[in-house]
DNA sequence: GTGGGCTTGTGAATGATTTCACAAGTTACA
DNA sequence: TGTAACTTGTGAAATCATTCACAAGCCCAC
């Protein structure tokens, strides 16, 4: 397949949250023009979203709801289950473990690591935290495919040497650093702190716009 | 000013990040190669990136460290304190109000809200969580600019509006919606589950690239 | 089954961003 | 002072992403 743009993709997982509201709502067909209102886009960028992946509507008439929702699902591997761990039992691991939009979507998280003795043990949404020595060991039973990292910025990349050895091929990052992945392993990042910096500066140069 | 990508402020912000490292280790001067081996970019990028501000560097021998950085948080906005409230204290939103990495850059939180009465009273980090029907009324006092939206997704218009009649002029929105703002007000939004799916999107096809 | 009204799918055109490549400026040092 | 080694700043070229525009296809009503 043709490599496919990153805002692709996050368009893609975006028409998929307006479908699935809009078969809640009772609709069978949506238009392009319609997925395109309620994201801030246009009709014919989600038409050229669709195009990479196939022809998936029907002239005249829109897109299948649910055929449609299937396919995107089917095409951002949302069909299948996902095995995840949080490294990190800090706020933000805790807010992370028990927020719905993950399960919600076929992310299973299956364990919880931490370095410090007072969280070790501790249940977070019916998950014992356990010491990130055990990530590796643990990785025969527990077969993570996926880490959300939620450390101190200096930890980061020591538990992604970690987590790699683990077997873990994905991981979305929650600490503000850059870090290097193993080959083969996908890093994302989630940037707060980076995020208001680029609002700051909208803000900052509002009028120019 | 000609308009700035947003990719460009992005980098910005990390190039930031990069330069404080360097100052802490010591460095005066720093060269775009240098810089650009510390994100994932080219000395290029780096080069092009500064160019639409100005040229800040001397050739042959690179940048000042502390007179980049400097500027950088000049341009971005960063050489004034934000105000900054906090809606939703669930998890989410008891994870920011002691995030670090917010108070570090400038960032103020200056109040929290919610609607459960469960949770109104409490203190977080410091601060009463506050009736969000009091976000208006507190505007005078507060004086807030930025909200940090972190409340059950189909809470967030309505929210949106209140925040913007509070006179807060940007808006960082942790749930996952789409949201219209008005006039005048710029949103940014963090949307974790979106990420996952796009992390799951690559790992699901991962041999093609 | 025919015509009108919609909507898709897609090449081609446009626009935006990144990369290239190099002249020009600076330092270090003999 | 002269020269070697670097590094910036920036037009031009190349690549990548979005928008345009329209032929082709389908539904529905009659």
């Amino acid at each position: 397949m043709k490599h496919i743009a990153e805002s692709t993709v996050r368009r893609l997982s975006l028409y998929l949250r307006f479908l699935e509201q809009s078969r809640r709502e009772g609709k069978d067909t949506i238009s392009s023009g319609d997925l395109a209102g309620l994201g801030g886009t246009t009709s014919a960028q989600v038409r050229k979203d669709l195009s990479f992946f196939g022809s998936f509507g029907t002239r005249g008439l829109g897109y299948s709801v649910s055929a449609l929702s299937r396919r995107i699902r089917e095409i951002l591997g949302l069909e299948r289950e996902w095995r995840v761990v949080i490294i990190g039992a800090g706020k933000i691991g805790a807010a992370l473990a028990q927020y719905r939009g993950f399960a919600d979507r076929g992310y299973r998280i299956v364990g919880i690591y931490d370095v410090a003795p007072a969280r070790i043990g501790v249940s977070l949404d019916g998950i014992t935290v356990r010491d990130q020595k055990e990530l590796e060991g643990d990785a025969a039973r527990l077969k993570p495919e996926i880490a959300l990292l939620a450390v101190p910025p200096t930890a980061a990349q020591t538990l992604v040497e970690r987590a790699a050895k683990a077997g873990i091929r994905g991981i979305l990052n929650f600490a503000p650093a850059q870090i290097h992945a193993p080959a083969g392993v996908e890093v994302r990042h989630v940037d707060m702190a980076l995020e208001l910096e680029i609002l700051s500066y909208a803000l900052t140069n509002a009028r120019k716009k």
